[in-house]
RNA sequence: GGGCCCAUAGUUCAGUUUGGAUAGAAUGGCUGCCUGCGGAGCAGUUGGUCGAGGGUUCAAGUCCCUCUGGGCCCGCCA
């Protein structure tokens, strides 16, 4: 696109200026200037010279500046995006870039392309596994950011040629299950909710778990039959196993809904389960032993176990001297599933059809004659979504990865900090908060936001807005804009800061609508669509020459830039800024809106100019702000 | 005890990867803008010793060191 190219001939001019004066190599920068006065781009490579020549920023980079306009001299006829170089006295070389020249193209490439596909990946295969939540209870607002992420990132890669698989784990063996199952074993909890309103899953986690996991404390015995109950999980005993898979479907499925509503979705459940009868852990374990990627401990405290010895984090134990695996070995055989170290045995059938009419398939430990053996299995790039606890353990996991045939680099945990809950949202759920700035979650503990009371509280919210302002509107059609409003402002708020920080959810901030929000994107994007409806045009051929107002020339600017953005993003693995991107392009798009007139414009030219820009301005808005998950709507 | 992450406006956050020009948004408070293309909008105003100290540099919110405060991880738990 064209601002590359701009950035290309900046490149350019700076090493042909260098050469001319015979200076030698400088690794210069170009950077977006600050202020806009400043112009498009600038050069510090002035600064970086000052030793060397002893001059001052200013005259060298007059002397740089030079060399540059007489070269242009001799070169006149041929077009250039740049317009003008100027040696600041600051120091800076300061390009301004040939805006008409830049809007004419990217304009024009942006109106003609149906498809603005970036080709980044090239068919590139790629797993990403998201969500992963233990079967065993309702999501939490925690995990909806997990969801967010992954489901943000997916769509990005699959609209920039990747071939996506998204993969959701299910560990429905574990110690969070078999905490369920006491409750309906031992304490007698009836496995239909007495209650008809409650979902399952919240069943199974406000009223279960959280009292399962407080009766421990006074009765021991409870604990012991837990651990008789995760031992029969995990050698498969038919019986347990069958209740288990009866229990965790229904949560599984429960939770799914969550999603969905979310919209994200899933190419293939794997099942902890399935992994433990294919005796995949079997094979991991015999080919680390005869790799001697791990020892036997025959002294010490660690007599009997297997380790692997870390070079970051030492000694780790992978088998217990009892024989049993611990919990960072059972990740190991689907990391080396996910990277093609270990053969895909499974086979596949389907498990639900999903919202947007994609099947999403399970893995299966029947025998099905049906030719179910799909290829999720291995991919180029793995990506796996976990909150930054488990850090430690996936480095670990790489580091094993590595032992096998050095192909960990294809391995990647994308590490995202937890949700906490700000003191006033605690306070006003009830929950102690020592004068703390947030309160962390936990499902155990029972304190922690319900996904779907959030979602179902902006939708109240967004339903009274979207009356407020069309009281014509009503039954499904304002259900469903409600919905996709509440959902939007939801996925918008879980994905515009920083991956690294933990985030703090307050329940009144995120109900807002306005500022920094998904909705502000929305109604953006409505209001572009309302234009070219009532332009009543649908061929643009506007003439993007005539758009010479700074206000247009900021957001051809920023046009032009859509695929380094992207590009950007899946570099640096990081979807806000692509977030960022969209809510930069609806501020500038609300500017020009207020402050020059589109169909009002008498001269017909410029009015079709600017159509032209609103429509390219509501493609790019359209790709953006579906890659986060908010729904565009033409009306809201 | 060891390791990792974080600290910027009353509040929630960008900006730190790659040092550069007057540190930006949103929100809150105050004030303007619809007989104008949709006011979920736009504009103005208020609000900052960039946690503290030292160092490197022509130049530090950004790099280095020390310290303080907060969080997380470090089990033959999962």
């Amino acid at each position: 696109m064209s601002f590359e190219k701009f950035i290309s001939e900046a490149n350019e001019a700076v090493k042909f200026s260098l050469k001319k004066l015979e200076i030698k190599n400088e690794t210069f920068n170009l950077t977006e200037p600050t202020r806009e006065e400043f112009g498009d781009l600038s050069c510090n490579v002035a600064f970086l010279l000052t030793k060397q020549l002893q001059k001052s920023p200013h005259v060298i980079a007059s002397m740089l500046v030079e060399q540059y306009h007489q070269f242009r001299k001799t070169d006149s006829n041929s077009q250039s995006y740049i317009s003008s170089v100027v040696a600041h006295e600051s120091g800076y070389i300061n390009f301004e870039a040939n805006l008409a020249l830049i809007g004419e193209e990217v304009i024009s490439h942006i109106l003609k392309n149906d498809n603005l596909r970036v080709d980044i990946g090239k068919g590139k295969k790629v797993i990403i596994e998201h969500t992963s939540v233990n079967p065993n209870k309702a999501l939490h607002v925690g995990h909806l950011r997990n969801v967010a992420i992954g489901d943000t990132i997916y769509r990005i890669l699959r609209d920039t040629n990747h071939d996506v698989k998204v993969l959701n784990y299910v560990d429905d063996s574990g110690l969070q299950v078999a905490d369920i199952l006491v409750g309906f074993l031992f304490l007698k909890f009836p496995v239909t909710p007495p209650n008809n309103n409650i979902k399952f899953d919240t069943y199974c986690g406000n009223e279960i778990y959280v009292k399962v996991n407080d009766l421990y404390e006074k009765d021991p015995t409870l604990v012991e039959k837990r651990k008789l109950l995760l031992k029969k999980l995990e050698q498969g005993d038919p019986e347990i196993i069958s209740f288990a898979s009866e229990i965790t479907s229904k949560v599984l499925k429960d939770q799914l809904r969550t999603c969905w509503r979310m919209k994200a979705r899933y190419d293939l459940l794997n099942f902890e389960s399935h992994i433990i009868i294919s005796k995949l852990w079997e094979k991991t374990f015999e080919r680390m032993r005869n790799e001697n990627i791990i020892i036997k401990e025959t002294e010490g405290e660690n007599a009997g176990c297997w380790v692997f010895g870390s070079d970051v984090e030492g000694i780790k134990i992978i088998v217990r001297s009892d024989g049993t695996a611990t919990y960072i070995a059972k990740d190991i055989p689907y990391a080396l599933l996910k990277v093609g170290t270990l053969e895909d045995q499974f086979r596949y059938q389907v498990f639900l059809k999903q919202w947007d009419n994609t099947t999403l398939w399970s893995s299966t430990t029947d025998d099905l004659n049906e030719a179910n053996q799909l290829n999720f299995f291995p991919a180029e790039d793995s990506i796996t979504v976990i909150d930054n606890r488990q850090t430690r353990l996936q480095k670990i996991i790489k580091e094993i990865l590595n032992k096998f045939e050095s192909n960990s680099n294809r391995y990647m945990h994308l590490a995202y900090g937890p949700v906490l809950l700000s003191n006033r949202t605690a306070k006003d759920l009830g929950m102690e908060s020592e004068n703390q700035k947030s309160v962390q979650m936990s499902g155990r503990k029972g304190v922690f936001v319900d996904a779907d009371f959030v979602l179902d509280t902006l939708y109240r919210k967004a339903r009274e807005e979207t009356i407020k302002r069309n009281p014509d509107i009503t039954g499904k059609d304002l259900e469903r804009t409600s919905e996709e409003i509440a959902i939007s402002a939801m996925r918008y708020s879980l994905i515009k800061n920083d991956l690294d920080k933990e985030l703090k959810f307050d329940m009144i901030d995120s109900l807002s609508l306005d500022g920094n929000s998904g909705p502000y994107l929305q109604y953006a994007y409505a209001r572009c669509c309302r234009l070219i409806e009532k332009s009543n045009i649908n061929s643009f051929s506007g003439d993007a020459s005539l758009l010479s107002d700074p206000i247009e020339y900021r957001l051809i600017k920023h046009l032009s830039k859509y695929a380094l953005s992207i590009e950007d993003t899946i570099k640096n693995m990081e979807p806000k800024l692509i977030a960022l991107y969209a809510y930069e392009l609806a501020t500038m798009f609300n500017l020009f809106y207020e402050k020059l007139p589109i169909l009002k414009e008498s001269d017909v030219e410029l009015s079709q100019a600017r159509i032209s820009l609103v429509e390219a301005i509501r493609k790019i808005l359209k790709i953006f702000i579906s890659f986060v998950g908010i729904i565009p709507l033409e009306r809201m």
